[in-house]
RNA sequence: CGGGGCGUAGCGCAGUUUGGCUAGCGCGCCUGCCUUGGGAGCAGGAGGUCGGAGGUUCAAAUCCUCUCGCCCCGACCA
């Protein structure tokens, strides 16, 4: 390819639109170009490396016994019906109607879809198991897109889906699966950590999230500083605290009433009080499936919902309105507190064991202190209902987790029968009895991906492809195209390289080294070329390494096979 | 959906408060000269429904009303 002519219209300045680095080079490389909020058109280049992920994900996905097909976009809001996520998925579905009124989406994810289709075709256990994938355009409306392709309205994303007779054959799919996705990721360039999960509104019992670590993550998740467990906030558990002695030792004092005016935080009870937020207890008004219920952990920690929802076993959660809470403690926001309050009471396993501990009054301007468990209050249960964080026990050994952010580059479930069975997918066994079809869903954020490698291979000069996804491995670079020695040293460097397979751009432009430099680190090409007139004078020319800026010198008739070596590496 | 901000040339922005001549600047783009190891220089040039509609006014990028879009924070989410 020639530089003049490769459609790659690069921006010396930062579009004002983009925060993060990936958009910003995307936008600045010419790789991608808005059309709408959330919603991206591919330039060859950006193209290119799309293309380039989707062959690693195609030969992964193949070699894990996984077949190709493509279903489509535009499905019948029926379907959806017969699961229940019409409703579920709500306005996160982009919907539309025909001429004849009739009712349709742009799909979200192909669960029902791939699954009607299987219960009309897959009669026996002998057919399975089955693994069937498809690399695809997703659709999402989004409440607010943001960062370009990593959270968009229009991505691509590859999901495969698995159909096996029990749940032993689930497993080896699960398994077959979570290792091609490290090998996918590995050969992406990418550093990603496995993490445990909560299913969200996909459903299932087991799954895991691929994390690739970095700051601009927009999941938290916590793993362990000396063995393998990672797990995503929502989901990791949390080590019960040994009964901390001296807490146990401390003598309980009587409770008292502290007149606290205006101090509704935490932040302003400790300056107030001058203790520390772990001595206090927060009382958090929730309602659950439209029931008031209080929900106890200490002031330093957070309360994870998701934990929270499942041991509720409530269907919808959400904090209550001040009207209710007033209602409900008798006091204004910020003074709840479990001594008195009569409504189902939960508390984290931290809570029962702190002595003295500080807690709302239930009346405006009031607060407790030396209020003890079972002497000044009771609840109805104990659980793991707090966040996990930097500094906790890892549940697994003795180590300690360390927290970091994550962008979630793909996830596999076990979905069991939470599809087949409201869609009636089944099949004979071995003794001819009619079972469901046990299944798994595995999706990898095409689009996300190729941000991701951007996230995690650039610097101040732009983008540093891995040889593996370049849009191309190498560009040559004459100093003077003028200068018909440099020229045709160039071209005939090019041509070699070319017939080596070796992707490769030959930057011919009338421009001034600078100018081609700059593009060239900034679109990011893993290896350069370099033909100019301090080398050429002793037959040599530069061979440079983007990623790691090294530079070195060889003879003109050994370039392109020298080149071919190093993208080798 | 709540809060905040922004729409002026391909990109980045000034001008809007206090209405006034032909709407500016930098980068990019075109032509010529010149230059060729890190976004050079000189000269000339093209490019604008000032997001849209309506209104006020002798006069609107600027004031008023409505509307569309985009960005950020929050809630939500793979």
């Amino acid at each position: 390819m020639l530089m003049s002519q490769l459609y790659a219209p690069t921006l010396r300045e930062v579009p004002a639109e983009a925060e993060l680095i990936s958009h910003q080079l995307m936008l600045r490389s010419g790789m991608i170009r808005k059309s709408t909020a959330g919603v991206y058109t591919y330039l060859p280049l950006g193209l290119r490396v799309l293309h380039r992920v989707m062959d690693i994900v195609r030969e992964e996905m193949n070699r894990a016994d996984g077949q190709e097909i493509m279903l489509p976009i535009i499905q019948p809001a029926e379907l959806w019906h017969e699961t229940g996520r019409w409703e579920d998925y709500g306005a996160e579905m982009f919907k539309l109607r025909d001429r004849h009124e009739r009712l349709f989406c742009l799909g979200p994810t192909h669960e029902e879809i791939i699954t009607a289709l299987i219960r009309s075709e897959v009669r026996s256990y002998r057919q399975l198991p089955l693994r069937l994938y498809q690399i695809q355009n997703k659709y999402r409306d989004e409440i607010r897109p943001r960062f370009g392709v990593m959270r968009g309205r229009e991505f691509i994303m590859k999901d495969l889906y698995s159909f096996d007779k029990d749940e032993e054959q689930l497993q080896e799919s699960y398994t077959a699966m979570y290792e091609a996705y490290e090998r996918i990721f590995a050969r992406c360039g990418l550093d990603t950590r496995p993490v445990e999960a909560d299913s969200g509104t996909i459903g299932g019992d087991m799954t895991h999230e691929f994390m690739v670590l970095a700051e601009s993550g927009e999941a938290q998740v916590v793993y362990c500083d000396s063995c393998s467990y990672a797990a995503n906030v929502e989901k990791a558990e949390v080590r019960l605290p040994e009964v901390e002695g001296e807490d146990a030792a401390e003598t309980m004092q009587a409770m008292a009433r502290v007149d606290t005016p205006g101090v509704t935080t935490i932040e302003q009870l400790e300056s107030f009080l001058g203790s520390k937020a772990d001595r206090f207890v927060k009382t958090m008004l929730y309602m659950a499936d439209e029931k008031p219920v209080a929900a106890l952990v200490r002031g330093d920690h957070t309360l994870n919902e998701v934990k929270l929802q499942k041991h509720l076993g409530c269907t919808t959660l959400a904090l209550a309105d001040s009207t209710t809470i007033e209602k409900v403690t008798g006091a204004p926001v910020g003074f709840a507190g479990p001594v008195g309050l009569s409504l189902p009471i939960v508390a984290d396993c931290a809570v029962p064991v702190v002595r003295n501990a500080v807690v709302g009054g239930n009346e405006r301007d009031l607060h407790l202190t030396g209020v003890n468990f079972e002497r000044d209050y009771n609840v109805d249960t104990v659980g793991d209902l707090r966040q996990a964080e930097a500094g906790d026990g890892c549940p697994r050994c003795s180590g300690t987790l360390v927290e970091a952010y994550g962008i979630e580059v793909g996830q596999v479930f076990k979905l069991g029968t939470k599809y087949s069975e409201p869609l009636n997918a089944a099949y004979l066994d071995e003794s001819g009895r009619e079972r469901l079809l046990l299944m798994g869903c595995y999706g990898i954020g095409v689009s996300r991906t190729v941000a991701a490698i951007i996230e995690q291979n650039h610097d101040e000069d732009g983008i540093c492809w891995p040889v593996s996804v370049a849009p191309y491995q190498a560009v040559v670079i004459p100093i003077n195209p003028k200068d018909e020695t440099q020229r045709d040293a160039a071209e005939a460097i090019y041509r070699s390289l070319s017939a080596e397979s070796v992707s490769v751009v030959l930057d011919d432009r009338n421009e001034r080294p600078g100018v081609k430099f700059k593009d060239a680190d900034l679109i990011g090409f893993p290896l350069r070329i370099v033909i100019g007139p301090k080398t050429l004078a002793n037959g040599q020319v530069e061979i440079g390494i983007r990623k790691t800026k090294e530079k070195y010198t060889v003879p003109v008739d050994d370039a392109a096979q020298e080149a071919a070596k190093a993208i080798q590496r």
